[in-house]
DNA sequence: CTGAAAGCGCTAACAA
DNA sequence: TTGTTAGCGCTTTCAG
C-alpha cells in the first residue's frame, strides 16, 4: 500500500527496460498486448505508485494549481475554493489555496511561494491595482496560464473571469428603485480596492437614471466582512432620516448590518430594506433571508477551469448575477427551501 | 522574478562549484565568508529561486502536509484548516485539504492521492470505524508522521487530537439541568460516525446521574449540517409536550433547528433552550446568538502542527472545551461583541 | 574550505 | 515494439 518501488524494481520484475515500463503507465500505445498485461500484473504485484515528484521534475509540471484569494475564511471564497477543488480534480489537477488577507503587501509573497512550488496555473483574485504586482503576474503569465478573477489585464496573456458586479448591483438598485425607494445607502469595499470600485459605479449610474441625487453621506465603506458591515450601520444610524434600504457590496457585510439594526429594533425590510451579493449559504439561515445578487460559483469554477486548461476560446467571461428575492426587501417574500 | 536560472547558472556565474552554491543556500557552516557573500549575491543578481520540485526528489521531502476532513465546506473544518495552514507555513509547510465529504468510501480515495503528493505527514478526520481503513492509516503511520483527529488508535505510532465531546456536552447538559431543564432532546450527527457516538454517551450520563430517565424520542440524528438540524427540529415538534432544551452535536445543527424554530413561532430560549457545539464564527451572528462549546481552533491546529513535527512528546492531546453562554438558552445573556 | 561525482525516480529522444 | 542513454535541478558523500 504505501512502499518505495520504483519503475526500475517493475522493469526488472517484469524483465523489460524502465522506459518500456514507463510507457505502460502513460498508456503509450505502440507496446504490445502482451507485454502491456505482464507490466501491469507486476505493477499491481508489487504495488508500484509513481513517484509524482520525479515525474514533475522531468516534465516540468506539477498537475498543481494556485489558487490566490483575499480572503479563505470569507464564505464566499471558500465556496468558490470547494467548487474550484472539485473542477480541477476532474482534469487531474490539485489546488493550493493562497490567502493575500486582503492586503497588496501580501501579494508578492503569495505569488512567490507559489512560485516556488511550481504550481502549472495560478487563479488570481486581486486586491489592488500595484503596479509593481501588474508587472509581475503578466510577466509569469507569459510562462504559465493564469486567470484573474473580477480583474481585467488588457494587451496581456492573462484571462479573465468576471463577475459583472456593475449589472449586479445595477438590478438590485433598479429593483428598490421600483419598489418606490429613494433613499439607497450602499455600503461598498474598501475603495481602492478591486472588490470595491464598479459596483459603487453601478450604484451611482442607478440612481442617475432614476433622476435621484447621489449623496455622499449615503456611502459607507468597510472590509467586506460581518463586523464592517455592522459599524458600517452604526454609522448608517447617525443619519436622518434613515435611509429606506441598504446595498451591501457583499453579504457578509449585508449580514453584518442586519444584525446591527436587529440590535437597535430597526426592523428589517419594515423600517430599512437590506440587499447582499454573492448569495453565500447563510443568506438563508439569517433572519429574514437576505435578498441578494447570485454570481453562481458553480458556473465560476467551471469557467475558471476551462480558460485555465485551455478548453475555451474565450479569453474575458463576463457573467451576469441573477436578484435572488429573500426576505430582506419583501416582508411576504417566500422562500421556499426544500428541506 | 520568475525565471529558471539554476545552481549551475550561479555557480558558474559565483565561480564556484554547485555543491558550494548548495550549501550556501542550506546555510552551511564550513564556508568561507568570502564565498558567501559572492554567492549570495550572484543568487540575487541572477534572482535565482530554488527548486523545490528538484529539491524534494533528493532529500524525499516535499514540506507538504495533508490534511483529510469529513467537510471542507463546514464551517468549523474550514477554521480548522485556515489555522493549520497558518502554523504550518510557520514551519515552512504547506497544505493540501482532501475531503472525504463524510463517506467512509472515499477515504481510502483520499489516502491514495495524498501518498501519491508524497505528502510528508497528514492530518486525518475519521468517518468510521473500517478496519480497511484503520488498517491502512497504522501502515502509513509507520512511515510518516500521521496524526488523528478527534479518534485514537491504540497501539500504532497515530498520536492524535482529541477535543473531549463528552466532557463538553456533560457541561452543556449540567448547565441546562442545574437551569431546571428535565426534558432535554439531543440532535446527535450520524450514529456509528467517529463524530456521533461519545456525545451520546455524556447526554446518557448527565441524565443519569441527575435522575433523569433517558428517552428514545429525545434522540434525533442528522449529517453535521444546517438542514439535518432543520429536519431533527421539525421531527421533534410532533412531540407532545415540546422539550424545554435541545443540545446539537454542533453548531450546524443547532442553528438549523433554530431556524425551524423560528419559522414555527417556536420562541428560542422561551420557549426552547438550544445548545450547539463548536462556537464557529456564526453563533454570534444568529439570532439569538447561539450557546456553545468552544474547542478552540487556533489551540487544536498548534498541538496538532506540534505533535506532526515532533515538537512534543505527548501522543494524545485531549482539549477540553469550554462553555460559552449566549442568548440561546439565557433570555438575558450580555453578549458583548467588541465591534 | 571547496569541488567532483554520483544519483534521487522518472521521461523522452533516438537507436536498434 | 523495445531498450539505451542522457539528463531534469538539486544534495551529499568523499577527496582534495
Amino acid at each position: 500500500m504505501i512502499e518505495l518501488v520504483t519503475i526500475k524494481d517493475v522493469a526488472k520484475a517484469a524483465n523489460v527496460s524502465t522506459s518500456t515500463v514507463s510507457k505502460v503507465i502513460n498508456g503509450y500505445s505502440n507496446l504490445s498486448i502482451e507485454t502491456v498485461q505482464r507490466v501491469n500484473k507486476t505493477i499491481a504485484e508489487l504495488g508500484f505508485e509513481p513517484n509524482i515528484t520525479a515525474k514533475s521534475m522531468r516534465t516540468k509540471k506539477t498537475n498543481m494549481i494556485g489558487i490566490v484569494v483575499p480572503d479563505v475564511d470569507h464564505p464566499f471564497f471558500m465556496e468558490l475554493f470547494v467548487e474550484l477543488q472539485r473542477e480541477f480534480s476532474l482534469s487531474g489537477y490539485g489546488c493550493f489555496v493562497f490567502s493575500t488577507r486582503s492586503e497588496e503587501v501580501h501579494e508578492m509573497d503569495v505569488i512567490k511561494s507559489m512560485l516556488l512550488r511550481q504550481v502549472d496555473g495560478i487563479l488570481f483574485s486581486s486586491v489592488g491595482w500595484s503596479e509593481q504586482i501588474t508587472q509581475t503576474l503578466i510577466k509569469i503569465s507569459e510562462r504559465i496560464p493564469l486567470v484573474s478573477l473580477n480583474r481585467i489585464f488588457p494587451h496581456s496573456p492573462i484571462k479573465s473571469v468576471n463577475i459583472d458586479y456593475f449589472e449586479g448591483t445595477l438590478r438590485a438598485m433598479n429593483f428598490l428603485i421600483e419598489k418606490g425607494h429613494r433613499r439607497i445607502a450602499y455600503i461598498s469595499g474598501h475603495l481602492g480596492n478591486v472588490a470595491g470600485d464598479d459596483r459603487l459605479q453601478a450604484y451611482r449610474a442607478a440612481l442617475g437614471r432614476a433622476s435621484i441625487p447621489y449623496l455622499e453621506e449615503l456611502i459607507f465603506s468597510g472590509e467586506m466582512d460581518i463586523k464592517s458591515g455592522y459599524r458600517c450601520a452604526r454609522e448608517m444610524t447617525r443619519l436622518y432620516p434613515l435611509p429606506s434600504a441598504v446595498v451591501a457590496g457583499n453579504d457578509a457585510m449585508a449580514i453584518g448590518a442586519m444584525k446591527y439594526f436587529k440590535e437597535k429594533g430597526i426592523r428589517v425590510p419594515n423600517d430599512i430594506a437590506v440587499i447582499g451579493f454573492d448569495n453565500i449559504e447563510w443568506c438563508n439561515i439569517v433572519d429574514p433571508p437576505l435578498t441578494t445578487l447570485n454570481p453562481d460559483v458553480r458556473i465560476i469554477a467551471k469557467r475558471v477551469a476551462e480558460l485555465m486548461l485551455g478548453e475555451a476560446d474565450d479569453t474575458l467571461v463576463l457573467l451576469k448575477p441573477e436578484l435572488i428575492v429573500r426576505g430582506s426587501t419583501d416582508i411576504d417574500a417566500i422562500n421556499v427551501i426544500d428541506w
